[in-house]
DNA sequence: TGATAATGACAACTTAATTGTCAAATGGAG
DNA sequence: CTCCATTTGACAATTAAGTTGTCATTATCA
């Protein structure tokens, strides 16, 4: 039993700061009426990226019938245009239209303020520690996930 | 613009890890046939504690219409049992059987398990800058969230 | 005592996703 | 070129983990 007691900590606290997160995150979206998974399929088009919905979908590691609906939904508000796809007939580039771009634009300028104002007053050097860690946790995660 | 460029990426990094270690938790808790509803209910209990059904919701935030429905099947599953409650007598106290107390420390030591060996090999010093950092953060998210 | 709040039970709804299926379009092996 | 497997958009049903609403019963306290 070498582990610290802070690692148990370390976990609870992500499990509470990603509910904290998502909950501001909701809060803000609501403004622009999009959801999270806007934003998301958004960034992947930002600035400006053309990408099929099977494309988003292996980035964002979701089924492409979710991205269908979310990108459905975008296009029907404007933020996407769908553009001719040289590779596929049937499945079209999609991109920001400017309207998208100005929208999301918006949303990085909102989060900026609010990551200033969050993370304001801690020490640099303990914000990159804590990068560092975390990138070592979630790349172990990744390619050799502890078995019970 | 004091913000470093770590910030935006301390925030992805909990999104991701938190995806990561629900998937990691669902499934060695899919074994024992529970939930991760089931699993944080039966956390408030252990090793002995008592809780009507609203006093979990409460700590869990969550409404006890869902913690009433979790705590259901747990009785059906003879992992908690029902007491008499000295202070009122529709709302019975709640404990872990023996049972569910020995099947909760069998998540516990699995659970340490993964933790070992996940965090093996990081600097102590480290886990412990990281542990302090994000209690900051999630203290002033919850006394004093920032606005957009 | 009488009004107000807390509780268990039940049902309907919500959100963000998944799985399944179809027909049209594409790509690759021979 | 042809035939078969794969990819894609569209649509529908399902799922997980909750929420909201409502009822009747039980507690609380001014």
């Amino acid at each position: 039993m070498m582990t610290p007691n802070d690692a148990y900590k370390v976990t609870w606290l992500i499990r509470r700061l990603f509910r904290a997160m998502t909950e501001l995150a909701d809060a803000y979206l609501k403004d622009s009426g999009l959801t999270a998974a806007d934003r998301a399929v958004m960034e992947f088009l930002y600035p400006d990226q053309a990408l099929t919905v099977p494309d988003i979908a292996r980035r964002y590691q979701v089924t492409r019938q979710h991205v269908q609906v979310t990108v459905n939904g975008l296009l029907q508000s404007g933020l996407l245009r769908s553009g001719d796809n040289p590779r596929h007939k049937r499945s079209p580039l999609l991109r920001l239209s400017s309207a998208g771009r100005e929208t999301f634009t918006e949303i990085r300028n909102n989060e900026s303020r609010l990551l200033d104002e969050w993370f304001s007053k801690i020490e640099i050097a303990d914000i990159a520690t804590t990068k560092r860690t975390l990138e070592t946790l979630l790349d172990r995660l990744q390619k050799e996930p502890p078995h019970a």
